[in-house]
DNA sequence: GTACACTTAAAACGATCGTATGATTGAAAA
DNA sequence: TTTTCAATCATACGATCGTTTTAAGTGTAC
């Protein structure tokens, strides 16, 4: 088989090292240790670590996402006038990322997104180019499926769904053990189907009316 | 006012530099900084960073979850004979965590949770000292409500369940240009309620039969 | 064969990291 | 007053960090 470059060795050599260890706990000689390249190709080919990193997601997330708007676009061409059905929005969010981890090429890719949300200055980097129209369409879907919903509500609720993806992703290597072998992660059909039966029943759930004031802001 | 013991200024400096930066990201120079104290005086007092970490942790932890199993035991009790209430169980687990962002003196702890399982090796250290039990109570709680739901199925119930506080936490620095003013972060009563109509509902979400098979393992 | 652009290589830069050392402080114990 | 000891201080150690420099290869066009 052909030999990859040394620019794609280096990122899928910081994309696993990324997912393992996080962003601050990889140096770029650990990097191009595992890649089997020469320290100073980092910078030749990315510059900086941090356009290394932005590298790394965007490599992967352009994907993703794509195949979400794709999945969504069909869902709501299937449905004609009437708003996609619920479920078939929520597999359109959850299925293109978990499909990652089929990929042996791909398979870190996941965790790594699970750590996004901690990372603040990455995060808001990547919302404005990958994620903004992403989380735009999603939530006009979700919004013409529960028209009854209100905005706060909708929005909390678009929160705690993503959160379900995110907490799948991160705890990958550390909640194995708690989840005493109850499914395999590479079960990507049903993991799906459980985060999708999950999120539509809690988007679903009745809005409780009695909302507290806040004294601070 | 009485001015802090140095111990206690590094536990404050650090669980606020931690919570916005990463464990990696923050430099104990950071920390002894930004508590005005001497570099040296964190190694007196924790030894190393890693203790330090875990002290930071340990601290905040201890009250939450003793607090969580004290909730958990009144629900029980009030339940008689009966399992406690699912909505009574979920605001045991939930409330505890957000409570602490009503207070100045640990507002950014609950940030500092919401990175925890990314952090795999201090997971796993906390998850033996502190996690263990209040994991097993919980799970038989939740188990007693839905005695019909499979093992596997509430396993990563639970993982979704966990999932909806962790990246409300984790998402606070980040999201609140997605949460587009929907509702205020101190607004606790309000937040634990959206978080117990969504994941009740979830959770007591039909479960779907067809569960694939796992080519790998 | 020579010129040229592209890529890789070895080595080192200054900065910063976690940690350790030994002196100094200050108040209680004797 | 003298002794004692926990606490704090300035300082420095060796290691490792991201980045840079300079040179050596590589293939292609002329």
């Amino acid at each position: 088989m052909i030999e990859k470059s040394t620019k794609k060795r280096i990122l899928d050599a910081a994309e696993k090292l990324f997912a393992l260890h996080g962003f601050d706990g990889t140096s770029l000689r650990a990097i191009t240790t595992e890649a089997k390249v020469n320290l100073a190709s980092v910078n030749y080919h990315f510059q900086t670590k941090e356009a290394l990193v932005d590298a790394v997601m965007a490599r992967r997330l352009e994907v993703v996402n794509r195949r979400r708007l794709e999945m969504l676009a069909e869902a709501e061409h299937a449905a004609g006038a009437n708003p996609p059905r619920l479920e078939r929005t929520l597999e359109a969010f959850y299925r293109p990322a978990l499909e990652l981890l089929r990929s042996p090429e791909a398979k870190y890719f996941p965790m790594l997104m699970g750590r996004l949300i901690t990372e603040t200055a990455l995060f808001q980097r990547l919302f404005e180019s990958h994620l903004v129209e992403v989380e735009r369409r999603f939530r006009a879907a979700i919004r013409r499926a529960l028209p009854d919903l209100p905005p706060p509500d909708l929005a909390w609720r678009m929160l705690f769904t993503i959160g379900i993806l995110t907490q799948s992703l991160a705890a990958q290597p550390v909640l194995q053990a708690v989840l005493r072998k109850a499914s395999s992660p590479c079960d990507v059909d049903g993991t799906v189907a459980r985060m999708v039966a999950f999120a539509s029943a809690g988007l679903r759930a009745p809005v409780h009316k009695e909302v507290g004031k806040c004294a601070q802001g």
